[in-house]
DNA sequence: CAATAGATCATCT
DNA sequence: GATGATCTATTGC
């Protein structure tokens, strides 16, 4: 299935992290038998960054995100739910994205599965929370290298030309007009939302 | 529709 | 001991 596709390499996430966030739309995320257009993301910087996690340094948690381009770096939040990044920027130097929505392509019966309170297609996998829960991504998946193994990002055979747009982020207090939120105009369009088309 | 409360725990002060 | 890069069910217009 999805295995046609061809996974990025490290050399695409060991960039300014903003870039890599921008660039990270209409590419599919695939964990498992699940994979998923990404259609909106957040970038999240370094020290000056009030909002980002490592802007307080180097700490267990944090590490991850001071590492080698190209991982994941998954943290639990609310007491309930898992958020999923992929560091940024080369080794030595802080910054990660913060997957925000995909819209599924494959695997559509093991999301529902896990999202029962999902309403429609859309509604399956458009936010932080409910994409980690979608996927079955976990704790576990923390620190995974997401250039190789069951985690993995992928680009279509043929780049779609994509609308961005930029806003500030969401559900944070610091920092909260930059402009580091970016979304694909229009996601819900974008593929087709006849369930026949999936896989 | 829009607003709100509740669930629930790792991380850092 | 407080806080939070959230989601859902429920309430009130």
């Amino acid at each position: 299935m999805s295995c046609e596709w061809e996974i990025l390499p490290r050399a695409f996430y060991a960039r300014p992290t903003v870039e890599v966030a921008r660039e990270l739309l209409g590419k599919v995320l695939v964990h498992r038998r699940c994979a998923g257009i990404i259609l909106e993301t957040e970038a999240y910087l370094g020290l000056n960054d009030k909002a980002a996690h490592a802007s307080r340094g180097i700490t267990p948690r944090t590490r991850v995100i001071f590492g080698e381009p190209g991982h994941a770096y998954v943290y639990f939040i609310y007491g309930m739910y898992h958020c999923l990044n992929l560091v940024a920027e080369p080794a030595g130097t802080p910054g990660c994205v913060l997957i925000r929505a995909i819209h599924p392509v494959a695997g559509l019966s093991g999301m529902r599965k896990r999202r029962p309170a999902a309403r429609s297609m859309a509604d399956l996998a458009s936010g932080p929370g409910k994409l980690t829960l979608a996927l079955g991504i976990t704790a576990g998946q923390n620190g995974s290298d997401v250039t190789r193994g069951s985690l993995t990002v992928r680009r279509f055979r043929e780049e779609p030309s994509l609308r961005i747009l930029t806003t500030p982020r969401v559900g944070i207090r610091q920092c909260a007009d930059w402009p580091l939120r970016f979304v694909v105009e229009d996601g819900c369009a974008i593929l087709p939302s006849d369930e026949s088309f999936y896989l």
